[in-house]
DNA sequence: ATGAAAGCGCTAACAG
DNA sequence: CTGTTAGCGCTTTCAT
């Protein structure tokens, strides 16, 4: 306390005990007597004594935090997964450390292997795929930290990951479109992928297109080049509302409208794609429907409401911290074990069984039909 | 790199120097042969080094990092708020953690004082102050480390602290309702507050109100209870459109409308009270106009669009960092000086000088007339 | 149930 | 310009 600084020492004079024991009453560590760990207690409580976790930390290795890796806070997909994250981060005793990459590989990449608080200050990664390359050697990015990835859409995942239902979602979607009597669907997204090409794709967007396009035949619908839009936030979305305003426009009401309803590969771009029609004066959803993916909060009160696919966020961040705190914790007692064994040698096979293999989870979802497909 | 972590010592050895001179050389500190810092960066990039930081920050007892403090990542003003703190604070290399208080007093009061990584783990931090109490010992609380008040709104304030154009952009975005023609505006927000007791206010509301009536009463408008509707977000916006509908309505079209016009003390507000008055069949802007306040990035899409007043939210980041930066700076060179002078003493009085009092800056702001005040 | 010793990896301070 | 010494505050290990 000589500095306005109270530390251990300090705590442990005034109780009369050895820094150790103090350490142990603080930590609640079994093995203190009850008056013991009271004493320590009393004595922390009035010197105001507050660890110093960077020597925790230095001396321990262990630092309790989780880091959290998204392209950015401000939108309204990404600002609801870290706080879903954070959330349930913080409930189970640990601590979130949020970082952004701004979309750019590079930083995405570095965060995992050149951040220097990575191979101390962290006890594990959870890290929104979109924005890395695909199929990225992550396990030795990460040089074996704990890690989990959210969407990394792996067919067989290199790591623990939990995936958004993004095909079944999509289907869901459009399904739903065709159920409100659309029968010339547009999509809002990225580029036309042909349907063969989408049996083995690995990204989000893929996977989007491959339930979407599936509805679409099942029903006996068209799925080409001439329904893609281009539109992956809000933006785009507005440009690709005008597209699609001018094609219905061009053909007039006589002829039939050649599109009646839009399957929008998230939720940001059906704002914007609502924006548009209705910037063509086309009304949704009683000349065109509208859906998108994801559940964002603003959907709830945008007018007209946005009929969406809800992804269970919370239920992703409790898989997350699951995943997470099993690596953890299975470090730790392979660590501790590997250490007292000393030279085993024969035990570092068996240690690669099957709780090493790498988990997967596809978080629920459920239909919101809302105004902007007519309900 | 004994096991698999490559300490300062391997560096050093790998390039034939002392540690001190490898740590020298890798921070580009002054005073290190040319090539003796090209011999150790080659050591350090051969051998992967990593710094350890929780040695580091042990030892110098400096992080870089930055607490960056809010309510919450889910919201549109919060996660644009910390995108813009996140990232200006990266660029100045340093960087920031950002915690969320879920809007608790407890929660935010700990993260400043009881939060075990403050005192050793934060350089600085950053806070917005709505959710903590009013005037409350800031300074003390943060035991005199680097601390900025975002919004804090105190007449004579007791920490740096960087405002938002509460009272001014208030009184514009009711002027720009007047000059479009209303004349009988209601306020969205929270309670009412006779003017008289504006005068003194402290708070980011208080001061909204302050330049709402100003502008209500300086063009000859009534200020009074009848006018206010409770509504600080979406869900309550929306109760509160209701409310103004009902309001409209029960008087009729022949008696001249009670409202035309809606003051909405902040975006998020804005955006349910619009979705409200649509739900009693009231448009925007053609029988009710209405704008909001802070700048959502969604007014720009959402159907109307929203007028709003812009505030400046990077050149807040820019605020904010300068002042910390300002006070980090100054107490490294104090703690030095003092180091050495010893125990001179005289010196303590005089390092009290101008620039320990406390910096204040209100950021700007820019009115977007958009569609929902008929623009 | 408690204590003593040792040292995590780094950098401030000073010596050369 | 470079090296040596010391120690940040804590926790692991081992002894009592």
């Amino acid at each position: 306390m000589a500095n306005g600084k109270t530390t251990l020492r300090d705590v442990a004079a005034a109780a009369g005990v050895s820094p150790m024991t103090a350490s142990n009453a603080l930590h609640g560590k079994a093995g203190v007597k009850e008056s013991t760990r009271a004493k320590v207690l009393a004595a922390a409580e009035r010197l105001d004594y507050r660890i110093n976790l960077t020597a925790s930390m230095l001396k321990s290795g262990r630092s309790n935090i989780i880091h959290i890796i998204v392209n950015e806070f401000d939108s309204p997909f990404y600002s609801k997964l870290v706080q879903a994250l954070a959330t349930a981060t913080t409930e189970r005793g640990l601590t979130p450390f949020v970082e952004q990459t701004r979309y750019s590989p590079t930083a995405a990449e570095r965060a995992l292997t050149r951040n220097p608080f990575s191979d101390q200050l962290f006890d594990g990664e959870i890290i929104h795929a979109s924005g890395l390359g695909t199929n990225l050697p992550l396990a030795r990015m990460n040089a074996g930290r704990p890690l989990v990835l959210i969407d990394g859409c792996e067919e067989t995942p290199s790591v623990d990951t939990v995936n958004f239902p993004n095909e079944d979602g999509a289907r869901a979607a459009v399904q739903h479109l065709i159920e409100r009597g659309c029968r010339h669907i547009a999509i809002v997204g990225g580029e036309f992928v042909p349907r063969a090409e989408l049996a083995h794709v690995e990204t989000s967007y893929g996977l989007r297109l491959r339930g979407a396009s599936g509805a679409l035949l099942d029903a006996g619908l068209a799925y080409d080049e001439s329904i893609m839009f281009y539109g992956y936030n809000s933006d785009y979305g507005i440009k690709a509302g005008h597209a699609i305003g001018d094609a219905i426009l061009a053909v007039g009401e006589s002829s039939g409208r050649p599109f009646d309803g839009v399957f929008c590969a998230n939720d940001y771009a059906a704002f914007g794609v609502i924006r548009g029609l209705k910037d063509r004066g086309l009304r949704v959803p009683d000349d065109v429907k509208v859906i998108g993916i994801d559940g964002t909060s603003f959907g709830a009160y945008s007018t007209p409401t946005l009929s969406t696919i809800q992804v269970d966020l919370d239920q992703l961040a409790q898989f997350a911290l699951d995943m997470i705190t099993r690596r953890i914790e299975r470090r730790n007692t392979v660590n501790g074990a590997g250490a007292s064994t000393g030279s085993a040698g024969a035990d570092t096979g068996s240690v690669a069984d099957a709780s090493d293999q790498p988990t997967r989870a596809t978080i629920g979802y459920r239909l919101i039909a809302r105004e902007s497909t007519g309900a």
